[in-house]
Order: structure tokens, then sequence, then C-alpha cells
DNA sequence: CGTGCCGGGCT
DNA sequence: AGCCCGGCACG
């Protein structure tokens, strides 16, 4: 979990909202804190939302926290700006020209529901005054590129129980916006024969799944459940990493711990980010751009496909001509269990973090090449009486040779999840994000 | 134990 | 098709 940035289902502790303050004018903030009056003691993880619910929002940057009521914030989750009337100098944030800009208002039409406002554009010194139509505006800042920030799925409850348990709990309603990101799977291959034809009796699985549903105490802060990676910790995953982009604009980028009451002890965390130097290699053919995490594939890379078969006569090392070495920022070698960073890293844009190294020529060559020979062990005695569950057996060891037909034997490569580290999951090739055979650095 | 990735589920 | 993840093999 030291580097998953998904937030994984949670509840709206840590929404980033925006709320009006005393000035008549709305803030963003963060919910801190939901408060519900509990008359549904039963059933209060996260889940009983009533009108008198309450929210304590502590605004950016500062001590400033306020409690307000669910139809006061806007937010995802909460109401729009529909029917909202901003007053002149209110901060907003709309997309311009594709990138995402501040702004402040001018005067707000409500009949029309226009806008001027007033972008302070980042390159031009003079501010450039925009009309704009109430729902091109955003109160919240989004992290994420303007562009494809808003995706609205409602998948997500859908995936979340399998079959029918409505008679677990009819009363569990939730708006589908905060179950985004739940993924649940049963056990492998166990659950997966159909829940398509039902009948009175439960299997198993479905009687499961109820006592999981049921095992909701009222005092957990969080269902913990389902084994949901959520549970581990406020915003922690598994090491197995996830991402950060679902359905919300931008994630918590705090880390607060919560008591039961709703009170914030706030440990403001930023952890001196223990970055290493990696180095890959890129190709530098014109238009190909492969990247490999060793020197000697670069360049077999090159040799392969861009010179041709090695000729006699021809310089050595003609291949070092065609790419060059750059260094990455790569996760700390030794990843704690305990970083909570789920949202990205303040590095917004990871590309301002690649720096090119020039290709100096070094003996790489030589240095790379392991020139000893491996020594072979054959195990002989197994110690495995040690520990393990007493249930069932696995047999490893029979007829796995790193040669049989499924798994090929992983080369000595650094993919891009050991090059980038988890931390920079964004920077890796789509099928390593997606736990396929990594494209990027090829054998 | 970390990494790579297959198989398979989900949307 | 794109995404995600359990689980397992490899080192
Ligand atoms: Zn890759």
């Amino acid at each position: 979990m030291s580097t998953g940035k998904r937030l994984a289902k949670r509840s709206i502790i840590g929404t980033r909202v925006a709320a009006l303050s005393d000035d008549g004018l709305y803030y963003s903030g963060m919910i801190q804190a939901v408060k519900t009056p509990a008359p549904f003691p039963e059933n209060n993880n996260c889940i009983n939302l009533t009108p008198n619910t309450r929210y304590t929002v502590r605004f950016d940057g500062g001590k400033v926290s306020r409690e307000y009521r669910d139809a006061e914030l806007i937010g995802p989750g909460f109401r729009g700006l529909a029917g909202v009337r901003l007053k002149p100098g209110q901060r907003v944030f709309l997309t311009y020209n594709g990138r995402e800009v501040r702004a402040d208002v001018l005067d707000h039409d409500h009949e029309t529901d226009e806008l001027r406002v007033q972008v302070h554009a980042p390159a031009a010194e003079v501010p450039i005054e925009l009309r704009k139509r109430l729902e091109e505006i955003r109160l919240l800042e989004s992290r994420k590129s303007a562009r494809l920030a808003d995706v609205d799925t409602d998948f997500a409850r859908l995936a979340d129980m399998a079959g029918d348990r409505r008679r677990a709990s009819a009363t569990i309603e939730v708006p589908a916006h905060h179950m985004q990101g739940s993924r649940k799977r049963g056990p492998s291959s166990s659950c997966d024969l159909g829940y398509g034809e039902r009948d009175d009796q439960m299997n198993e699985c479905n009687a499961a799944l109820v006592l999981m549903s049921l095992s909701c105490s009222p005092n957990s802060p969080r269902p913990s459940a389902w084994g949901d990676r959520s549970s581990v910790s406020p915003g922690a995953s598994s090491s197995s990493g996830s991402s950060w982009r679902s359905g919300t604009p931008s994630p918590p980028p705090v880390s607060s711990s919560f008591s039961d009451e709703g009170i914030a002890m706030d440990y403001e965390d930023k952890p001196p980010t223990k970055k290493r130097i990696n180095i890959v290699f890129e190709c530098t053919w014109r238009g190909c751009g492969y990247i490999t995490g060793s020197c000697s594939s670069i360049e077999a890379h090159i040799r392969q496909t861009h010179l041709g078969p090695k000729k006699e006569g021809e310089s050595d090392h003609e291949e070092e001509f065609y790419y060059t070495e750059r260094e990455v920022a790569a996760a700390a070698p030794a990843p704690t269990l305990s970083h909570r960073d789920m949202c990205r890293p303040p590095h917004e844009d990871p590309d301002y973090q690649r720096q090119l190294v020039g290709s100096y020529r070094q003996g790489l060559l030589s240095t790379m090449q392991n020139g000893s020979a491996r020594p072979i062990s054959i195990p002989v005695t197994h110690s495995w009486s040690t520990s393990h569950s007493p249930k069932h057996i696995k047999f490893t060891g029979a007829n796995s040779s790193p040669g049989s037909p499924g798994r090929r034997p992983r080369s000595d490569n650094k993919k891009c999840r050991k090059v980038y580290g988890m931390d920079q999951r964004d920077l890796w090739c789509t099928q390593c994000k997606w736990k396929k055979a990594c494209t990027r650095f090829g054998d």
C-alpha cells in the first residue's frame, strides 16, 4: 500500500466540496467529518445519510471549519451548481483552451445563468474577460486534466453486490457517487457458479455475502467487510496499486484520522518522499521512442529493428548512437506499508520530472554483462514443514520448470513497475497498469 | 518478499 | 475493448 493511488471505496469524508462562507462567497474545502443524528443506529457506517446529516467542512488552507448540511454543499455527491447565485469576486474554475484556469466572477445573470468572468491566464499578464455559462463553471479546482474531468458512470453500485441480497438490509441506500471504485469479486473460483438461477436455498456464497453485509457493525467507522482495501487505513491500498482516477474529481490530498465523534485529529504528513533515480534507455531512432530498462536490451532493439543484422566490417557499437539514457524518479527501494498517499503526488506533471541525460558513451557494454556463470542449485532437502496452513497443501514442486508452457522465463529486464515505481503508475505502459505483459520494456 | 503477468471478471 | 485484480511463478 505504499503507493496505490486510487481511493478505494470510501466514505464521503475527504470529498472536496464548496460551501458558502459568511462573505457570500463559496470556498472550497473538504469534508472532514459527518455527523448523523443517528435515528438508525444499526447502520451508520457511511451509508446512512439523512437530510439531517451534518457535514463538517474544513476550508482549504486553514483552520476554518464549519458545519453544513447536505443541500448547502456543492460538489460530487451533493448538489450541483444549478440554481446557485455567484457573487462578484467569487473564485471559480473553468476550462479555457483545454486547460483549467482560475477566474473571478464579475457578475452573474440569474436569468440566463450567464456570467462574466475574469480569467487569470497563467501566461498572459492581462486578465481576460469571458462570458461563460453557469454550467461551464466549477467551484472546485479539479486536479485532473480538465478534459477528462467528468465522466460520471453509475456502474459502481451494480458491481457492488453480487446477486440478490435485498433482504439483508432494505434500508441501505447510498448515492452512487460514493460507491465508486468499489470492485469486488468473489473468491476466484468458488463463487462463480451462477447466481443465474437462484432458488430459495442459499448456497454458501450467498450466505457468506449476507453475513458480510450484516457485519457492518454500528461502531466501525467504515465498513470493513469484503476485505475491502480501504479498510486497512484511511487511504490505504494494497501494494498492487490501483488508480487514482475514478469518478470523483479529486481525491483528498490530506490524511486525517477521525474519531467516532467526527473530531478530526489531523496530522499533516508530508512524508519525505524518498525517490531514487532510475535509468531507462530510449531509442532515438526517429519515430520510434522505444524504451527499455537495460542497456543491452536497447541495443538489441536497435540492432534488430533499425540497423540490420550486424555485418562483419562494421564498427562494433553503432547502436550507441541511437539511444539516449534518461533518468526517471523511481520509488524508494524499500516500500513501507505505511504511506497513505492515495492522491497524486505533488509533481503534477510527471513529464517535468524526467530529465534527459545525454547519452555519454560509457563503458556500459562491458559493465552490464555478467560474465559469471550462474550457480545451479538443486533443492534436495525441503525445509518446508515449517509453517503452513494445515488445510490444503499446494504442490508447487512437481514439474515447474521455467520453460513450462504458459509462463515465460522472466527476463531480467526491469519493467515499468520497477522502473517508475508504484507511485508513478501513471508513467507505466498500459499493459503494466493492467498487470499484463509489459509492452514498453520488451525483451 | 517483490515483481511480472496469466486468467478471468467487470463495465 | 478497456480496465482491474486474484493469484501464482519466478527470482
Ligand atoms: Zn510496461
